[in-house]
DNA sequence: TCTCATTTGTTCGTATGTATC
DNA sequence: AGATACATACGAACAAATGAG
């Protein structure tokens, strides 16, 4: 899923891969997406780059944080 | 009892801790570990690293968690 | 039945140190 | 030098189940 020889980062690849979920619908508006550590097991990251792809789009506007919950879709 | 400097991080050094207690007979087989809560106080560390060690033990089969009851020496 | 403390499970926020490119 | 990544750690808050009374 994610190659981490590209030339595009990591954390951007996720945020991309997250980003095509929300728009084909996977991850529904209203919805919470999986949670760090899920995103860690999927694709094989640490708890940074997930962190920072889900802060790509929650700086996009795309997706809500609230502590303690998760991050939920816009 | 925990090196925080050491190159072993704190949770493998309480899980080793806790190994020889059971080994010893400290913890005997079928009785109840301390609760992450009081090896945080013991050791003075936080929950994050309390329940790692006891994590490591888990998975080396050594004991058993049960939610809301603790875990068990096998 | 109800309340309260205990205990583990989960989740995000933050910080540090090390390594790699 | 800077960006990126990983491992580790601490904190905080909440959930859920258990057990005592």
């Amino acid at each position: 899923m994610i190659d981490p020889t590209a030339r595009v980062p990591p954390y951007r690849q996720l945020a991309e891969i997250i980003r095509e979920r929300i728009d084909s619908g996977q991850y529904p508006k209203g919805s919470r997406l999986p949670s760090e550590a899920e995103f860690m097991e999927e694709f094989e990251i640490g708890r940074n780059t997930a962190r920072r792809a889900v802060g790509v789009l929650r700086e996009a506007g795309l997706v809500e944080t609230v502590k303690t919950r998760g991050s939920y879709v816009l």
